[in-house]
DNA sequence: GCGCTTGATTAGAGCGCTCCAAAGCTTGTA
DNA sequence: TACAAGCTTTGGAGCGCTCTAATCAAGCGC
């Protein structure tokens, strides 16, 4: 900075206002000031910028996965946004670990960033809460009443009664959820689908699983050594879902004739048209604007008070799913 | 720092020296100021250490696509391998647009960083050399030959031709390929595919695509009504191959009884049960370890020249590929 | 008791920038 | 010509830390 001063014959003071683009500045000096930096293939020092002028350009964000499909994608919204907006992001993975988690966060709050993002973190409340005591937080995939906290969340309860109902408006009414445990979103899944099947006088069904490929085969097979298969199976997600058509196909059942299935999260296995699967779509791009925008409302000073996004998903019908075989139907 | 000093009844200095884990410092001084800092919630300002030490601790990653999971695993190593380093990753996207990479290599620069890994980058190579003058560089799944400039990259001819030999060894003659265009490592595999048929006399059939699930399946549409289908074909991924598979499919054609297919990338997708293909498997986490380590070895100044990994590929075999048709083995 | 070494501690300058207040330069006007 | 009013430009302090060199206390041999 000093060399681009003396070479363009002016003041530090004013290659700092042309770098930040200050109007004040005559167009003479900025020519002079930007050819200088140029020639000497200079740009400002972020950090002893954010250091001097004490704010910052850099957000935090936490991932659990970046190999989850559903988290790479709200990251990849999150740049798009922050980048659109001047900020950068500093990113690091807790891989669901409290204690990595715990490392993670504290190592990018010694960043002091404009805001940080949590993408489904498992460490305590009270971890959050004193995040949030330092800089705005806002968490994606996990619910907090705290105050300085604004939550991102997809409404797993109503994309479950999605599936339920488009199942129900098919003829079918022996349906089974096949539940993700304790993973991200489940229980809200879980929750929506037994409220949904209520509603209607049906007895829901909640097959313990997880959101794996594997898991989701063997709940199906489970489900077949216990003599009563459902006609229709909700899964926990896309993963799961595929697993169970697989093991339903590999014991002679046809999807969707003999049964009907329905994915969760519309990742890109669901659009293959090998697959072709009936799921709910909870924008991942848009979970991820709608993070960032509230991160940076706060970051403005735009907003005090916690704001709770609940997205409502979309059910994308596709192959798996079809009106109930007709012998069940004269059931 | 300032209030710890105070509440230890120590000097700036000496805190310092504790939080950077100094050995020449006592206990008992040690033991205070840790506990002023605890009770005072402190944690050394990263931006500002690495101004004054003239070090820095961040990497810039930038990555072209996070929804491409191959990119995800490797960011995902990458970060692994940082953070037991202790260094932190400062994340942009490029999305393969070379104005948007450039500014987003701009933006990772500004920060100063250690050293800067780029995924699959479409700058120009004057840019990667400019910015090879400011800190170390490594690319991974792009060549360069600038000496400052270490690459990783997955030994793309050496998977085509992998799966070619085992294609061949089951006894397949007439073998396509589904050439991935100009999408990254779509050259290399293109090149091996073509040494490896010649290697045995065959004449290298090779069908423009592109790496996508839609294009896979177009690909055998046009091979299907030319009316010579090969009895194997080697996709240019993992989603090529699924198209691919779809469309034969549809056409009456079992896979792998009709035709094999063998993929490439061994991504989540290849293990699915229900497709359980059989693919080319090009370790992302050591990818991502090694061009971790190789950006290491220079930001730590082991290692002046340049280094150039070729990772070797290995073949995953599943369910897609079989012994050639017995009527063509005849032939 | 003296200088001397050794290890623990500290003052102070400085990293590259921003920001404030003050200074300099134009104008326009009385 | 003088001077206020505006704009542009600048010096200097300071952001939170590290690092060097200097200081200090303690232990040692003579």
């Amino acid at each position: 900075m000093e060399d681009v001063a003396a070479r363009a014959g002016v003041s530090r003071a004013l290659v700092s206002l042309v770098m930040r683009g200050s109007p004040q500045v005559s167009a003479q000096r900025r020519e002079a000031v930007l050819k200088a930096a140029d020639e000497l293939g200079y740009s400002p020092h972020v950090m002893a910028r954010s250091l001097a002028s004490r704010t910052s350009t850099v957000l935090g964000v936490m991932v659990n996965d970046l190999r989850n499909a559903f988290f790479a994608d709200v990251v990849e919204a999150l740049d798009a946004a922050a980048s659109a907006a001047g900020f950068d992001l500093i990113l690091n993975t807790g891989g669901r670990v409290p204690s990595r988690e715990s490392s993670a966060l504290r190592s990018l709050l010694s960043f002091r960033p404009a805001g940080v993002i949590l993408l489904s973190p498992v460490v305590p409340a009270a971890a959050i809460e004193a995040a949030a005591r330092q800089c705005p937080v806002v968490l994606v995939s996990r619910t907090s009443r705290a105050s300085g906290v604004d939550t991102v969340n997809d409404d797993g309860e109503a994309g479950a009664a999605l599936a339920v109902e488009h199942l129900f408006g098919l003829g079918h009414r022996r349906i089974a959820h096949l539940d993700g445990g304790a993973a991200a979103g489940a229980a809200a899944r879980r929750r929506g689908f037994r409220r949904a099947m209520r509603a209607h006088g049906l007895e829901p069904v909640v097959v313990a699983s997880e959101h794996t490929d594997a898991a989701g085969a063997k709940a199906v097979l489970e489900l077949l050594s216990a003599g009563d298969l459902p006609t229709a199976l909700v899964a926990g997600n896309d993963f799961n879902a595929v697993g169970a058509i697989s093991a339903l196909e590999e014991n002679g059942l046809r999807v969707p004739a003999d049964v009907s299935v329905v994915g969760y999260d519309n990742t890109s296995l669901a659009s293959l048209r090998h697959l072709s699967l009936t799921t709910v779509d909870q924008s991942r791009a848009e979970l991820g604007r709608l993070a960032l925008d509230a991160l940076l409302e706060r970051v403005r000073g735009e907003r005090a008070s916690p704001v709770r996004h609940l997205l409502h998903p979309s059910l994308v019908v596709r192959s798996t799913t079809a009106p109930v075989p007709v012998r069940e139907g004269k059931s």
